[in-house]
DNA sequence: ACAAAAGTGTTCGGAATACACCCATGA
DNA sequence: TCATGGGTGTATTCCGAACACTTTTGT
């Protein structure tokens, strides 16, 4: 088993995309304490994370974590930010969890982002009492995990505009309709449909499928795919000035 | 004296523009270190840094390194990656380095760069040896640094182009060309003049002045300012989808 | 037949792109 | 007067924005 760094850590803001719902999720552990009175100590939410060890990269520190919460690898991943206020673990509840654990008061962390299809993790069997939460109802979080959320957030809301990131939530076969939504849910704003499903359909490597959608009690959708060899074939950088 | 954090830094990439040269630069400092037999042991440049003291932000950290080297506060300032990897020090000179100095042989840091107009640093008196360098022609870097710069030039290429930071690092008054040729710098592109200069001109937060260049030799040009109040109230999130 | 969501076309205006010459100034 | 960089105008094309109704399907 190797070395934990005692003050270094990484913490995974794991987001996942219900089509049914259209509703962006991020994936949170419970955290419960009780005293020996019964009493509760400490009972909210926090996001998965882990000591950094002494002989891994950042990447392969979160991606570890990912794993052993979701048994997931190659899921998109982004390091977006570095946290290490003084006083980030100083709440009155993380003090309690902070001396059950072993950590250091002053722990930076540094924070990632994955990007996964809801479908493939299974929540119902892991250790950690997993749960997927709507990125607009959270629940209580502890240590400065709210504002993790939140950065990545942002970080994903620029990122999306800017590259295909979006279909890493999506389903392989996913509908205009589908890729809208999702759009909407992340930036939060309304899109014309016939503006933005003009737009996808001319993209050469938004690919339609033989296929439609089955088991939907409406009129069923044309199934699409996303490309990522046509896209980086294609893609060139564009250097647009927009100050 | 705060205690330091020993396995835990900032380090800072500072850029600044000469207008003259039009060169985009980055400030280093000298690491030098001889053998009692005068054997030079380790020669080259290093980006300014420092261990985060106990009870600092990572952000303050950064401002506090800066200032120490230019003794500049209040420039732009981005956190942009921390760097890890368990072998990022571990070439030969960076181990008889860091075996002179006292810190821990895996430790992260917390990059930042910083914008500042070069005519606002006084290179020829701080205690560092610090000098400009083009980014285009660095000289040795020891530890992960030139990693670290061009990371960090990444980051500012793609965020001059969604923000007005271009102006932190012109002087107050500047003229249209300046501000293309640092665009030019920056991207490694090369703009039309023409379709430029209106786009910037048409801009109600890029002001002209009465004034225009002296002590130039040839046609003096016409002089600009960046309002910066003007650009905050006009500023609105546009969510250009560009995939 | 009806409810629900899928899907479709056109017009307008603003901005990017491409492109070549004259002008003002200091030397 | 000349060399240098500053400054200017137009035509074209493309894309985003606005906007409302018809179609298809399952129930």
């Amino acid at each position: 088993m190797p070395n934990k760094i005692s003050n270094i850590s990484v913490d995974c803001v794991v987001f996942g995309y219900d089509t049914i719902t259209k509703s962006l999720n991020v994936l949170l552990i419970k955290r419960y304490l009780e005293s020996k009175e019964k009493e509760v100590l400490v009972d909210d939410y926090v996001l998965t994370g882990y000591h950094v060890y002494e002989d891994e990269t950042l990447d392969d520190s979160a991606t570890r974590v990912l794993k052993e919460l979701t048994g997931l690898t190659n899921q998109y991943k982004k390091q977006f930010k570095a946290f290490g206020d003084p006083d980030r673990l100083l709440s009155e509840k993380d003090l309690i969890w902070i001396d059950k654990e072993a950590f250091s008061l002053r722990t930076i962390t540094i924070a990632y982002y994955f990007l996964l299809k809801t479908e493939d993790v299974d929540v119902t069997r892991n250790k950690y009492q997993a749960k997927w939460f709507p990125l607009r109802s959270l629940p209580e979080l502890g240590f400065d995990h709210k504002k993790i959320i939140e950065e990545a957030h942002e970080d994903l809301k620029t990122k999306c505009l800017a590259e295909p990131i979006i279909f890493e939530l999506l389903p392989d076969k996913f509908t205009i309709n589908d890729v809208q939504d999702l759009y909407e849910s992340i930036l939060g704003i309304e899109i014309d449909n016939r503006n933005f499903r003009r737009k996808l359909i001319n993209k050469k490597y938004i690919i339609p499928l033989d296929e439609k959608q089955v088991g939907v009690s409406k009129k069923p959708a044309q199934l699409y795919m996303f490309s990522k060899d046509i896209y980086k074939k294609m893609y060139h950088k564009n250097y647009l000035i927009s100050i």
